[in-house]
DNA sequence: ACAAAAGTGTTGTATGTACACCCATGC
DNA sequence: GCATGGGTGTACATACAACACTTTTGT
């Protein structure tokens, strides 16, 4: 029964994505050792004894990038099992998605790797990334655009309070399409339970103050978001 | 760095679903060994050394249950990786999703285990399974209704060719909601690249007879085709 | 006054839903 | 003929896209 069994090593790597400078943009960090050595890799580490993947993912977001778990979107995106995406051996990773504001730059930590954000779209060209990494950033990028469409899960990526012209821009800079600013207000207030509204108005910037948002309680949107078929990935930019 | 890095062995289970005398199925193993023996669980087994998680479940599919992975679609459903879901130690587990047209039954094979089929409705409640495979079995269930929605999956629970009413009745049992037959036709011959006529009929049966379709080639379903919010489980049959 | 962004109204088109009705077959 | 499913037509309600228009601020 044990016959054959394999001997493997595993890891999580996670993909954290967040909009800042009107830009969707991911957190990676400089490789200090062979393979891949210098190169641009997503964070991520062994699984320890007696924790899930999860609370590897939770770790490691913490230790490689100072980010808070609790504040972010954290979900499981994929195994990866190629035998051969480690030249160092066998090597199973789970890959974990993070979505969350624009935070206070995390790469000022104290650990050893360097951690900074990059533009998705310009990291997003094969082999850029070390190990199978730009295969599992595409993948998050893909599911982090599926989400749009039927979850309120563009709303993790404000910090709340925020206006309905700050979500729609979370939306045109990860589809990379302009949306119609009428029809998305519509939308998005008729949506049950999508947006609670704070009765504050944001009176800072120019134009007529805007009212002031917090998340609501429902996951799902119904009936979904669609963006077009547009599905062209390298378009993930401004 | 490598501290406290985890000894873990790595398996596959599958979930495989059929639709069979009008209900949803799954295919599932009578333990032989302890833990849970005598007890039922999801088909599955140790990944091997050189192969990858998608080629250990196609394995395993044959090894298990004599079906034919080619004829199956197959997709990664997720990772667990509770530290005590398998008393015998650290074993995480990723388990796919596979879907297929009422295949002979696999059950008459000559390996050492017994695959039979059974209701999905009657093994869903929370520890009728052995280990977590409960929690796997409805997060496949989950996974199998939402894909109904946006995506041409359905077309694999029949076997080519089709008609329009069979298709329907997938439908019919995976929701668990009755549709409407006119409407319903009007939808998915309407989906570009969902259907293929083949200019044959069915006339078997009682009744007109029905056109008969094979699968087209789009793998979306734009615009998705969704049920009500009926979120409820245990209403898996007819 | 003007630019800029928020927010409202309106209109044509598409889509979904409900249901009446016709069609072709087995019995 | 009648039951049974296949398949078409139609009318109503809803939803979406496009875009004109009003409101409220900063400069």
């Amino acid at each position: 029964m044990g016959r054959g069994r394999a001997v493997v090593s595993l890891t999580v790597d996670l993909v954290i994505f967040t909009v800042r400078a009107e830009q969707l943009q991911v957190l990676l960090v400089e490789r200090g050792n062979e393979p891949f050595r210098g190169q641009l890799a997503l964070p991520g580490g062994y699984l320890r004894g007696a924790e899930t993947l999860e609370e590897a993912a939770v770790r490691e977001l913490w230790e490689e990038t100072q980010l808070d778990g609790a504040r972010l979107h954290l979900e499981q995106l994929r195994t990866y099992s190629d035998p051969r995406r480690d030249p160092r051996g066998r090597v199973v990773t789970t890959a974990y998605l993070a979505l969350g504001a624009d935070l206070p730059t995390p790469s000022a930590g104290t650990d050893a790797k360097e951690a900074s954000w990059m533009p998705v779209r310009d990291v997003l060209e094969e082999g850029f990334l070390a190990f199978d990494h730009g295969v599992i950033l595409r993948d998050g990028l893909e599911r982090a655009r599926a989400k749009l469409e039927y979850t309120s899960i563009a709303t993790v990526f404000c910090s709340e309070p925020f206006t309905i012209g700050e979500l729609r821009r979370v939306y045109e800079v990860i589809w990379g399409i302009p949306l119609d600013p009428s029809n998305f207000r519509r939308k998005l207030t008729r949506a049950e339970g999508f947006l609670e509204p704070t009765g504050k108005f944001r009176t800072s910037t120019v134009g007529r103050p805007a009212a002031l948002y917090s998340r609501g309680s429902a996951p799902l949107l119904m009936p979904p978001f669609l963006r077009a078929q547009e599905n062209s990935l390298p378009s993930a930019g401004t």
